[in-house]
RNA sequence: GUCCCCAUAGUCUAACGGAUAGGACACUGGGUUUUCAUCCCAGCGAUGGGGGUUCGACUCCCCCUGGGGGCACCA
């Protein structure tokens, strides 16, 4: 397994177009993207479309999009190009062909007429007998004759590859060490399947020898797979690359993530807006770490810091938790200008609020923006600002239990908007300043005006401070909203 | 079933065979604040079990248990 140092380094991300880009291929397209970009490497997309069944081009278009949303570009591939092309493993078919052929010439491979139906009945009565699938491979010495009278049959064959009983193979793992295989439970494995096309196993290794891939970086998922695959180097007498098996990461009762522990897709994490470096950073965090237990980081200083000595080998489980918390830092350190650009897509959405807005109109929403920064973690959660644009927003159930439905509230109200509407200038200070002062003339606690107040004019028990909520409403507005409260509370009773 | 991988708090993790086992999320309590959030301080909380090796084990070895993955004409 031996690397010239001066090589250059050459890894890949190789998805199957078969669904979309999810939370552990993305960890695993990461690690290989840092791993290049470290080594001043190459990191190459491969589309691995060779399932005729599952495949679908709009998986290919959905991943390219994706892993572009989390910044990991890559030297070579779709869009791209590159000279140990095509990336399409749907494009190489021939390529496979060949490569079989000579397998089948030199007496390493050999053709299986059995329908899958008849390894399935085969395999069941083997296990009944307590006998491996291995003591049952009928096709491995077809004489000519056989072979032809079964083609006559219209039986279409697959390659499978000769496996040796006797060796053992040795997989030398960057992160898991020496991993020792038994031929003997490897079995005949399928090189080509009866449409022609290779299986994972033939073209992973075919490609990632043509494409001059020296390190394979993937999830420990694949770590049985590997012998196989080093058996097929050694028959084609190609160098194997280094491998290093990833730990795998579980959904949050332990088990292989899945739907059932909610999204799983990155595009559903770009919808909610989290932010892609968070969730880069999340994710390298997902595996691999630094002595000093860091965790967050600029993207050169990801990059310049990751290696793959530093990943761990047992599997991690997916904290959506975490990866909020790690998302409003980032959301924090904007500038309230830059987060502004990156909330307009929710505004419209969520608001019907237009992209062109008027110089007022966007000195406003960038206000809202400030008030708003520090208390959310995701985009979508800019949700909680509806009240700022929606004069018919609902009150909270509990705060008017526990805020409005007091003897006092509705004389005071009423003397609040008398008060205010006697406002000349209407600022935070000059608001405050009133209602202190009323408050005083009252002899009630201060709270006991500025929380009723809130929920007048807000609807909820929290949010941004009261006297900046109500001068970003207007004067006229937040008049507005203390008749509306008092009407309420009118009904009410 | 069989082969392989893995095992430090609820979660992510750190710790040349030699610290009171460190950090982060979450949680709890306190401070700041008009509420929430932010921010600051404090606290809770872990080496799965059993055997070895060693003066000394989270660290090395074996067994058990638990979890995960492969055993497809899926990748």
């Amino acid at each position: 397994m031996g690397r010239e140092k001066s090589e250059e380094i050459r890894v890949r991300f190789a998805p199957s177009p078969t669904g979309e880009l999810h939370i552990g291929g993305a960890r695993t397209a990461l690690f290989n993207w840092l791993f290049a970009r470290h080594q001043s490497g190459k990191f190459i997309l491969r589309i691995e479309d060779t399932d005729v069944v599952r495949s679908q081009e709009n998986f290919t278009q959905s991943i390219i999009k994706d892993l572009k949303w989390l910044g990991l570009n890559w030297d070579e591939g779709p869009q791209v190009g590159g000279e140990y092309g095509p990336y399409f493993q749907s494009e190489r078919v021939s390529i496979y062909s060949e490569f079989a052929g000579q397998l089948l010439k030199s007496g390493q491979a050999y053709l299986c007429f059995c329908t899958p139906e008849e390894l399935e009945e085969r395999r069941k009565e083997m296990h009944k007998l307590g006998k491996s699938p291995r003591d049952d491979e009928p096709c491995r010495n077809l004489s000519s004759e056989e072979k032809s009278r079964l083609k006559k049959q219209g039986r279409k064959p697959v390659v499978r590859f000769k496996v040796t009983r006797e060796d053992k193979i040795v997989v030398e793992d960057l992160l898991k060490g020496k991993v020792v295989f038994d031929c003997q439970t490897l079995g005949d494995f399928v090189l080509i399947k009866s449409n022609g096309l290779p299986a994972f196993n033939f073209a992973n290794v075919i490609d990632d020898t043509l494409m001059r891939i020296n390190y394979v970086i993937r999830g420990d998922d694949h770590l049985s797979n590997t012998p196989r695959q080093i058996l097929i180097y050694q028959a084609l007498g190609f160098s194997p690359p280094v491998f290093a098996h990833l730990p795998m990461i579980l959904g949050s009762d332990g088990s292989r993530l899945s739907k059932r522990h909610g999204a799983t897709s990155i595009s559903y994490y770009c919808e909610q807006g989290y932010l892609p470096w968070a969730l880069v950073n999340y994710l390298a965090l997902l595996g691999w770490s630094t002595v000093d237990s860091q965790q967050l980081f600029e993207p050169d200083e990801l990059i310049e810091k990751f290696t793959l000595e530093k990943v761990g080998k047992s599997a991690a489980i997916f904290d959506v938790n975490k990866l909020k918390w790690m998302c409003g830092e980032y959301i924090r350190r904007f500038k309230p200008e830059e987060l502004l650009e990156l909330l307009f897509p929710y505004f419209g959405k969520l608001f019907d609020i237009p992209e062109n807005l008027s110089l007022v109109e966007r000195e406003r929403l960038l206000k809202i923006v400030k008030l708003e920064q520090e208390r959310i973690r995701i985009l979508s959660e800019i949700d909680k600002a509806e009240f700022f644009f929606n004069s018919h927003f609902s009150y909270d159930e509990k705060a008017v239990n526990k805020r409005l439905k007091r003897d006092y509230v509705i004389d005071l109200l009423k003397l609040l908007k008398e008060k205010i509407d006697k406002l000349s200038s209407f600022t935070e200070n000059s608001l405050e300043g009133e209602i202190r002062s009323a408050a005083e003339e009252l002899s009630l606690s201060t709270s006991k005006l500025f929380h009723p107040l809130r929920v007048a004019l807000t609807g909820k028990m929290q949010g941004p401070g009261l006297f900046e909520v109500a001068v970003t409403l207007g004067k006229k507005e937040v008049l507005r909203r203390i008749n509306r409260t008092l009407q309420m509370l009118k009904d009410i009773k």
